[in-house]
DNA sequence: TTTCATGCAAATGATTTGCATAGTC
DNA sequence: GACTATGCAAATCATTTGCATGAAA
Protein backbone atom coordinates (compact mmCIF):
# COMPACT_ATOMS: atom_id res chain seq x y z
CA UNK A 1 0.00 0.00 0.00
CA UNK A 2 1.22 3.23 -1.09
CA UNK A 3 2.35 6.13 1.48
CA UNK A 4 -0.43 8.31 0.10
CA UNK A 5 -3.10 6.00 0.55
CA UNK A 6 -2.16 5.16 3.89
CA UNK A 7 -2.08 9.13 5.18
CA UNK A 8 -5.30 9.54 3.64
CA UNK A 9 -6.90 6.42 5.30
CA UNK A 10 -6.02 8.08 8.61
CA UNK A 11 -7.17 10.70 7.62
CA UNK A 12 -4.23 12.91 7.43
CA UNK A 13 -3.67 15.61 4.84
CA UNK A 14 -1.91 15.57 1.88
CA UNK A 15 -0.52 18.22 1.32
CA UNK A 16 2.42 19.64 -1.59
CA UNK A 17 5.35 19.98 1.11
CA UNK A 18 4.01 16.14 2.40
CA UNK A 19 4.06 15.18 -1.33
CA UNK A 20 7.60 16.34 -2.05
CA UNK A 21 9.25 14.87 1.36
CA UNK A 22 8.20 11.41 0.29
CA UNK A 23 8.73 12.29 -3.33
CA UNK A 24 12.59 13.01 -1.96
CA UNK A 25 12.67 10.17 0.08
CA UNK A 26 11.43 7.77 -2.11
CA UNK A 27 14.06 8.85 -5.18
CA UNK A 28 16.77 8.93 -2.66
CA UNK A 29 19.22 5.70 -2.94
CA UNK A 30 20.46 6.56 0.51
CA UNK A 31 19.93 7.40 4.09
CA UNK A 32 19.41 11.41 4.54
CA UNK A 33 19.87 13.08 7.33
CA UNK A 34 17.38 15.60 8.15
CA UNK A 35 18.94 18.47 7.29
CA UNK A 36 19.73 16.73 3.72
CA UNK A 37 16.20 16.70 2.97
CA UNK A 38 15.61 20.20 4.82
CA UNK A 39 18.11 21.71 1.61
CA UNK A 40 16.85 19.25 -0.99
CA UNK A 41 13.18 20.45 0.35
CA UNK A 42 14.16 23.98 -0.32
CA UNK A 43 16.13 23.73 -2.98
CA UNK A 44 12.43 23.01 -4.91
CA UNK A 45 10.19 24.49 -2.95
CA UNK A 46 11.48 27.46 -0.99
CA UNK A 47 9.70 28.85 1.91
CA UNK A 48 9.20 25.60 3.69
CA UNK A 49 10.00 25.93 6.79
CA UNK A 50 12.53 22.92 9.10
CA UNK A 51 10.15 22.42 11.51
CA UNK A 52 7.18 21.28 9.15
CA UNK A 53 9.84 19.01 7.52
CA UNK A 54 10.65 17.74 11.03
CA UNK A 55 7.33 16.96 11.86
CA UNK A 56 6.25 15.22 8.72
CA UNK A 57 9.62 13.31 9.14
CA UNK A 58 8.37 12.24 12.26
CA UNK A 59 4.70 11.32 11.04
CA UNK A 60 5.76 9.62 8.35
CA UNK A 61 7.93 7.34 10.89
CA UNK A 62 5.55 7.06 12.76
CA UNK A 63 2.75 5.47 10.07
CA UNK A 64 5.62 3.23 8.79
CA UNK A 65 6.19 5.30 5.17
CA UNK A 66 9.82 6.29 6.34
CA UNK A 67 12.48 4.01 7.74
CA UNK A 68 14.28 6.39 10.93
CA UNK A 69 17.59 5.70 12.32
CA UNK A 70 20.55 7.62 13.93
CA UNK A 71 24.48 8.09 12.79
CA UNK A 72 26.06 10.56 14.49
CA UNK A 73 23.91 11.76 16.04
CA UNK A 74 21.51 12.97 13.57
CA UNK A 75 18.14 11.24 12.88
CA UNK A 76 19.01 9.28 9.37
CA UNK A 77 15.90 8.41 7.21
CA UNK A 78 15.10 6.13 4.24
CA UNK A 79 12.13 4.95 2.43
CA UNK A 80 10.50 1.50 3.99
CA UNK A 81 10.56 -0.50 0.39
CA UNK A 82 9.50 -4.14 1.28
CA UNK A 83 13.30 -5.68 1.12
CA UNK A 84 14.77 -4.21 4.37
CA UNK A 85 18.30 -3.65 4.01
CA UNK A 86 21.50 -1.76 6.63
CA UNK A 87 23.71 0.26 6.29
CA UNK A 88 27.60 -0.15 7.55
CA UNK A 89 29.44 3.10 7.75
CA UNK A 90 33.07 3.67 7.45
CA UNK A 91 34.26 5.66 10.73
CA UNK A 92 37.05 7.23 8.79
CA UNK A 93 35.44 8.44 5.59
CA UNK A 94 32.30 8.68 6.43
CA UNK A 95 31.54 6.23 2.83
CA UNK A 96 28.43 4.15 3.08
CA UNK A 97 27.22 0.88 1.84
CA UNK A 98 24.07 -0.53 1.80
CA UNK A 99 23.65 -4.24 2.35
CA UNK A 100 20.58 -7.19 2.00
CA UNK A 101 19.27 -8.18 5.51
CA UNK A 102 20.07 -12.42 4.64
CA UNK A 103 23.67 -11.57 6.07
CA UNK A 104 21.65 -10.24 9.52
CA UNK A 105 18.82 -13.61 9.17
CA UNK A 106 20.82 -15.78 11.08
CA UNK A 107 22.02 -13.21 14.02
CA UNK A 108 18.48 -12.05 14.50
CA UNK A 109 17.58 -15.88 15.04
CA UNK A 110 20.34 -16.04 17.28
CA UNK A 111 19.36 -13.43 19.71
CA UNK A 112 16.20 -14.30 19.09
CA UNK A 113 16.90 -17.95 20.36
CA UNK A 114 19.26 -16.56 23.32
CA UNK A 115 17.46 -13.38 24.32
CA UNK A 116 13.97 -13.39 23.18
CA UNK A 117 14.81 -10.14 21.41
CA UNK A 118 13.55 -9.26 17.66
CA UNK A 119 16.56 -7.55 17.06
CA UNK A 120 15.85 -5.17 14.02
CA UNK A 121 18.83 -4.37 12.09
CA UNK A 122 16.63 -1.62 9.47
CA UNK A 123 17.23 0.86 11.68
CA UNK A 124 21.03 0.14 12.12
CA UNK A 125 24.03 1.86 11.01
CA UNK A 126 27.03 -0.38 11.45
CA UNK A 127 30.50 1.28 12.03
CA UNK A 128 34.15 -0.47 10.91
CA UNK A 129 36.33 1.01 8.17
CA UNK A 130 36.33 0.44 4.81
CA UNK A 131 38.88 -1.22 2.24
CA UNK A 132 40.83 1.99 1.66
CA UNK A 133 40.92 3.16 5.21
CA UNK A 134 41.84 -0.21 6.36
CA UNK A 135 45.18 -0.07 4.14
CA UNK A 136 45.57 3.60 5.36
CA UNK A 137 45.72 2.80 9.11
CA UNK B 1 47.64 -2.29 29.83
CA UNK B 2 45.78 -0.44 32.43
CA UNK B 3 43.76 2.93 31.63
CA UNK B 4 45.88 4.80 34.30
CA UNK B 5 49.36 3.60 32.56
CA UNK B 6 47.78 5.08 29.36
CA UNK B 7 47.40 8.38 30.57
CA UNK B 8 50.62 8.43 31.81
CA UNK B 9 52.52 6.91 29.28
CA UNK B 10 51.13 9.83 27.22
CA UNK B 11 52.25 12.44 29.53
CA UNK B 12 48.51 13.66 30.56
CA UNK B 13 47.21 14.05 34.13
CA UNK B 14 45.36 11.55 36.60
CA UNK B 15 43.94 14.29 38.25
CA UNK B 16 41.22 12.77 41.18
CA UNK B 17 38.40 13.52 38.74
CA UNK B 18 39.97 11.12 35.97
CA UNK B 19 40.54 8.37 38.33
CA UNK B 20 37.02 8.88 39.27
CA UNK B 21 35.55 8.99 35.93
CA UNK B 22 37.42 5.63 35.27
CA UNK B 23 36.33 4.02 38.14
CA UNK B 24 32.94 4.58 37.56
CA UNK B 25 32.50 3.27 34.25
CA UNK B 26 34.58 -0.16 35.09
CA UNK B 27 32.42 -0.41 38.09
CA UNK B 28 29.01 0.03 35.62
CA UNK B 29 27.81 -3.56 33.98
CA UNK B 30 26.18 -2.08 31.69
CA UNK B 31 26.76 1.42 29.08
CA UNK B 32 26.11 4.78 30.83
CA UNK B 33 25.20 7.97 28.85
CA UNK B 34 26.98 11.03 29.67
CA UNK B 35 24.68 12.60 31.72
CA UNK B 36 24.26 9.65 33.91
CA UNK B 37 28.36 9.88 34.37
CA UNK B 38 27.86 12.82 35.45
CA UNK B 39 25.00 12.33 38.09
CA UNK B 40 27.24 9.65 39.22
CA UNK B 41 30.39 11.57 39.04
CA UNK B 42 28.59 14.64 40.73
CA UNK B 43 27.15 12.37 43.18
CA UNK B 44 30.84 11.44 44.66
CA UNK B 45 32.38 14.62 43.89
CA UNK B 46 29.97 17.35 44.32
CA UNK B 47 31.32 20.88 42.41
CA UNK B 48 32.81 18.92 39.19
CA UNK B 49 31.90 20.09 36.09
CA UNK B 50 30.31 19.44 33.18
CA UNK B 51 32.38 19.92 30.56
CA UNK B 52 34.97 18.29 32.80
CA UNK B 53 33.61 15.00 32.54
CA UNK B 54 32.59 15.63 28.78
CA UNK B 55 36.17 16.19 28.14
CA UNK B 56 37.46 13.64 30.32
CA UNK B 57 34.76 11.17 28.49
CA UNK B 58 36.04 12.09 25.19
CA UNK B 59 39.96 11.77 26.05
CA UNK B 60 39.17 8.33 27.22
CA UNK B 61 37.68 7.20 23.84
CA UNK B 62 40.91 8.48 21.87
CA UNK B 63 43.52 6.59 24.34
CA UNK B 64 41.28 3.67 23.41
CA UNK B 65 40.01 3.24 27.53
CA UNK B 66 36.58 3.47 27.09
CA UNK B 67 33.97 2.57 24.18
CA UNK B 68 31.53 5.69 23.22
CA UNK B 69 28.75 4.88 21.20
CA UNK B 70 25.20 6.38 20.68
CA UNK B 71 22.08 5.48 21.31
CA UNK B 72 18.93 7.88 21.23
CA UNK B 73 21.33 10.71 20.24
CA UNK B 74 23.30 10.67 23.50
CA UNK B 75 26.74 9.29 23.86
CA UNK B 76 27.12 6.26 25.77
CA UNK B 77 29.99 4.45 27.08
CA UNK B 78 31.57 1.66 28.67
CA UNK B 79 34.55 0.14 29.38
CA UNK B 80 36.83 -1.22 26.81
CA UNK B 81 37.59 -4.62 28.09
CA UNK B 82 38.98 -7.54 26.34
CA UNK B 83 35.89 -9.42 25.28
CA UNK B 84 33.66 -7.26 23.34
CA UNK B 85 30.21 -7.40 23.55
CA UNK B 86 27.04 -5.87 21.73
CA UNK B 87 23.96 -4.16 23.23
CA UNK B 88 20.43 -4.64 22.05
CA UNK B 89 18.21 -2.46 23.33
CA UNK B 90 13.97 -2.38 23.42
CA UNK B 91 12.51 0.43 21.72
CA UNK B 92 9.27 -0.03 23.39
CA UNK B 93 10.60 -0.49 26.81
CA UNK B 94 14.40 0.59 26.97
CA UNK B 95 15.84 -2.49 28.80
CA UNK B 96 18.98 -3.77 27.17
CA UNK B 97 21.17 -6.73 27.22
CA UNK B 98 24.67 -7.19 26.40
CA UNK B 99 25.18 -10.40 23.84
CA UNK B 100 28.67 -11.71 23.35
CA UNK B 101 30.93 -11.29 20.26
CA UNK B 102 30.25 -14.58 18.81
CA UNK B 103 27.06 -13.47 17.68
CA UNK B 104 28.60 -11.67 15.00
CA UNK B 105 31.89 -13.31 14.02
CA UNK B 106 29.82 -14.65 10.76
CA UNK B 107 28.40 -11.42 9.91
CA UNK B 108 31.81 -9.64 10.07
CA UNK B 109 33.28 -12.13 8.16
CA UNK B 110 30.57 -11.73 5.35
CA UNK B 111 30.56 -8.02 5.58
CA UNK B 112 34.28 -8.16 4.86
CA UNK B 113 34.12 -10.78 2.13
CA UNK B 114 31.29 -9.08 0.30
CA UNK B 115 32.37 -5.61 0.84
CA UNK B 116 35.86 -4.73 2.31
CA UNK B 117 34.83 -3.79 4.98
CA UNK B 118 36.06 -4.38 8.92
CA UNK B 119 32.59 -3.66 10.79
CA UNK B 120 32.75 -3.22 14.06
CA UNK B 121 29.75 -4.67 16.40
CA UNK B 122 31.46 -2.60 19.58
CA UNK B 123 29.74 0.54 18.90
CA UNK B 124 26.55 -0.34 17.49
CA UNK B 125 23.36 -0.31 19.71
CA UNK B 126 20.72 -3.29 18.00
CA UNK B 127 17.23 -2.01 18.59
CA UNK B 128 14.29 -4.63 18.68
CA UNK B 129 11.26 -5.46 21.12
CA UNK B 130 11.95 -8.03 24.45
CA UNK B 131 10.09 -10.78 24.56
CA UNK B 132 7.91 -8.42 26.80
CA UNK B 133 7.48 -5.95 24.50
CA UNK B 134 6.67 -8.71 22.25
CA UNK B 135 3.63 -9.88 23.33
CA UNK B 136 1.82 -6.15 24.65
CA UNK B 137 2.14 -5.35 20.87
C1' DT C 1 -16.49 24.97 7.72
C1' DT C 2 -14.13 22.01 10.37
C1' DT C 3 -9.88 20.18 11.23
C1' DC C 4 -5.39 19.51 10.35
C1' DA C 5 -0.90 21.55 8.54
C1' DT C 6 2.21 25.34 8.06
C1' DG C 7 5.26 29.23 9.18
C1' DC C 8 7.42 31.83 12.48
C1' DA C 9 9.88 32.62 16.51
C1' DA C 10 11.36 31.18 20.61
C1' DA C 11 12.63 27.19 23.71
C1' DT C 12 15.15 23.01 24.61
C1' DG C 13 18.82 20.13 25.83
C1' DA C 14 23.03 17.68 24.96
C1' DT C 15 27.48 18.82 23.83
C1' DT C 16 31.37 22.18 22.95
C1' DT C 17 34.45 26.07 23.56
C1' DG C 18 37.22 30.29 25.37
C1' DC C 19 39.48 31.81 29.00
C1' DA C 20 41.36 32.56 33.65
C1' DT C 21 42.73 29.81 37.51
C1' DA C 22 44.27 25.72 39.95
C1' DG C 23 46.56 21.26 40.15
C1' DT C 24 49.86 17.63 38.54
C1' DC C 25 54.32 16.22 37.37
C1' DG D 1 57.97 26.10 37.32
C1' DA D 2 55.99 24.37 33.05
C1' DC D 3 52.29 22.66 31.20
C1' DT D 4 47.92 20.47 31.46
C1' DA D 5 43.23 20.12 33.54
C1' DT D 6 39.41 22.32 35.67
C1' DG D 7 35.48 25.40 36.47
C1' DC D 8 32.59 28.79 34.80
C1' DA D 9 29.81 30.95 31.54
C1' DA D 10 28.50 31.51 27.16
C1' DA D 11 27.99 29.47 22.47
C1' DT D 12 26.40 25.71 19.25
C1' DC D 13 23.36 23.16 16.78
C1' DA D 14 19.87 19.73 15.78
C1' DT D 15 15.44 19.21 17.10
C1' DT D 16 10.99 20.61 19.39
C1' DT D 17 7.07 23.43 20.65
C1' DG D 18 3.29 27.24 21.11
C1' DC D 19 0.52 29.82 18.69
C1' DA D 20 -1.83 32.38 15.02
C1' DT D 21 -2.80 31.77 10.25
C1' DG D 22 -3.58 29.11 5.97
C1' DA D 23 -5.06 25.11 3.29
C1' DA D 24 -7.19 20.43 2.51
C1' DA D 25 -11.28 17.63 2.84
Amino acid sequence: MSCITTIKERGLKLTPQRRLILDIIDKSHTHLTAEEIVSLVQAKMPGVNKSTIYRTLELLDEIGCVVKGESHSRFIYHHAEEGHHHHIECRACGNTVDCGEDLFASVEEAIYKKYGFCADFKHTVIKGLCSQCSIRT
